[in-house]
DNA sequence: CTGAAAGCGCTTACAG
DNA sequence: CTGAAAGCGCTTACAG
């Protein structure tokens, strides 16, 4: 490895100097900095980053914590169906990053850590920020980091502190303007195959039918709100246990496209037609959709616009030494897409 | 943030001595290793992995690099469909990491970085090795790793040398069974829509699959054989094409999976059904296999081998200084999932 | 505009 | 078995 030491001598100046250049001070001469950096190219200099944090006292890491902490690993997490959306997010998550030269780091947390050692753990690696994904309501984590100061973004999960705040899509209305859709083709006995009530996303869905249903005068039957889990093979099981159960419903609104994956499974087994019996929608729009018998309808969620909020707001919280003003939330439009698995209701 | 300092006085002991009893270190008596062990837990005391970084000259983390370089960003690509069996060995990966305390850092390279900037950038990060996941045959990355002698996994493409070897699964022998059981249920002319023969398991596959053919007399129709890349809608394009020209074969071999749920749908839409009229496999046995119409016959690669034996294989490259002897690659046995998407040629 | 010196928080020969 | 001192590769007041 060269060292700012080598640069200096082959430039004939002090590490100071060659430091100077590096950092963009402006008291350098304009001869100076030009020899610096002929130097810096002919021996392919390229300063040491870990010393470059032990100095600074920061290093250029964001750290990622994903989903609820029990799970205890996080990229593990992703493989499972119900966080194919949360992959795509991630992808925008790590462009702007890169963009703004930070790297992304998954810590190997120990697998019970406290939410002590958990902050610890973030400290003694000098993180200049954490992206926080799909945390339970209850998660030690969010208040720790909160009081901690460490810049967080939380994305679906509420948290908010001077250094510390949230972004998600407007998911009420989104589910409303599903259900809207499906009120529109005549549909008035609709299924929720939901994921959890508990954590926002879900919360939040389940919310929005309601309203949607309650401006059409009607209301949620609770015997057809079945909330099961977010995955795929949790929502097939929930649509079976369903069909064997009634079938006085026409339409099944699922909490999330893979969710709907496994309740059109389900209904193909039940030899039931899509949409002709039943119609089916899902809630994300992953790549997937276009792919499904019948292609899905769905909500869009812009992963773009949350993924490039979420790293423009942790940066400029990073950036803001001074923390004048509490940092606000970000919530990003979502948009019906209408494919082929909703339809007119059976006549 | 505590410091090893003040541990030391809390314990009224040397520095030295707190990084003997935190190193474990043999010469230091139990009294002593008692009293420190103490003041760590009143304090909440953990070391800075930076300043260990910096004066142990690498740091606890291994970078991930995945795919063809051009891609640039490495996690953006995993949201596509041909990547989601990545994911899943990924998930592995992460485990066997965290066990060993090691962080997975994705660094933010530049985007038409040099294979010197790449190695350099490595270097200011002081990764303690990397894993490289499906690179391409002619990546410039692979020979620079090699020769930097930084310890290297390569995933899903070759590449050896005295702190690098490979790891994969034995896509020949997969693919060879996946047509012995086409075979045996009576196909003859069979199609193969396949990701790439430029790349390892492409090329393993589709050789594989020749080796199977020529056991049984036959030989592999060259226009029958169709190279279209890994993702969902390219083997839907593929397919759709194929069967817009001709209809004389009973089954079709993919690629991947993911492959296959496209080729599924453009089956569904030209009104052909599987495996009554054509029979059709895949090849990784992700989740998604059980919630196709109907449930895919695929070839199993076994992630878990795949990433336990990547890790298990890097570390000791990491802690065996003396580099006597070259590591040797990891080839993973594969096996057939028969499910619904085969059955026996129709009549 | 430039440099000598101190310091970030550790580890590790070198002495004892 | 224990500690004083040097050093990892940078940055940054402090002087000039």
């Amino acid at each position: 490895m060269v060292t700012s030491e080598q640069v200096a001598r082959a430039a004939g100046v002090s590490r100071t100097t060659v430091s100077r250049v590096l950092n963009g001070s402006p008291r350098i001469s304009p001869a100076m900095r030009q020899r610096v950096h002929e130097a810096i190219a002919s021996l392919g200099y390229e300063p040491d980053v870990v010393a470059q944090s032990l100095v600074r006292q920061r290093s250029r890491v964001i750290a990622l914590g994903l989903f609820p902490q029990e799970a205890g690993l996080s990229l593990s997490e992703l493989g499972q169906t119900r966080h194919y959306f949360y992959l795509d997010l991630l992808k925008h998550i790590e462009q702007a990053a890169a963009s703004a030269f930070y790297d992304l780091l998954m810590p190997s947390r120990p697998q019970n850590a406290s939410p002590e050692q958990y902050i610890r753990s973030l400290h003694t690696r000098r993180v200049a920020g954490t992206v926080m994904l799909g945390l339970g309501p209850g998660d030690s984590r969010t208040q720790a980091l909160i009081q901690a100061d460490i810049p967080t973004i939380f994305i679906d999960s509420m948290g908010q502190g001077k250094r510390a705040t949230y972004v998600k899509s407007d998911n009420a209305d989104g589910a409303r303007q599903v259900v809207e859709h499906l009120l529109t083709l005549g549909h008035r006995r609709i299924a929720f195959i939901i994921g959890q009530t508990m954590d926002l996303p879900g919360m939040e869905r389940l919310f929005g039918s309601q309203q949607a249903l309650a401006q059409a005068g009607l209301t949620m039957d609770p015997t057809l709100v079945r909330a099961c889990g977010w995955d795929t093979d949790n929502a097939y099981e929930a649509a079976r246990t369903l069909l064997a159960e009634r079938r006085d419903f026409t339409a099944i609104v699922a909490g999330s496209d893979l969710m709907a994956v496994g309740i059109l499974r389900a209904l193909y087994e039940h030899g039931l037609r899509v949409p002709g019996d039943i119609s089916v929608t899902g809630f994300d729009d992953v790549d997937l959709c276009r792919y499904t018998y019948p292609p899905l309808t769905t909500v869009r969620q812009d992963r773009r616009a949350m993924g490039e909020g979420a790293v423009q707001r942790l940066l400029s919280m990073i950036d803001d030494e001074e923390e004048e003003r509490e940092p606000s939330p970000l919530i990003v439009p979502t948009s019906l897409v209408a494919r082929h698995s909703t339809g007119p209701v059976a006549t």
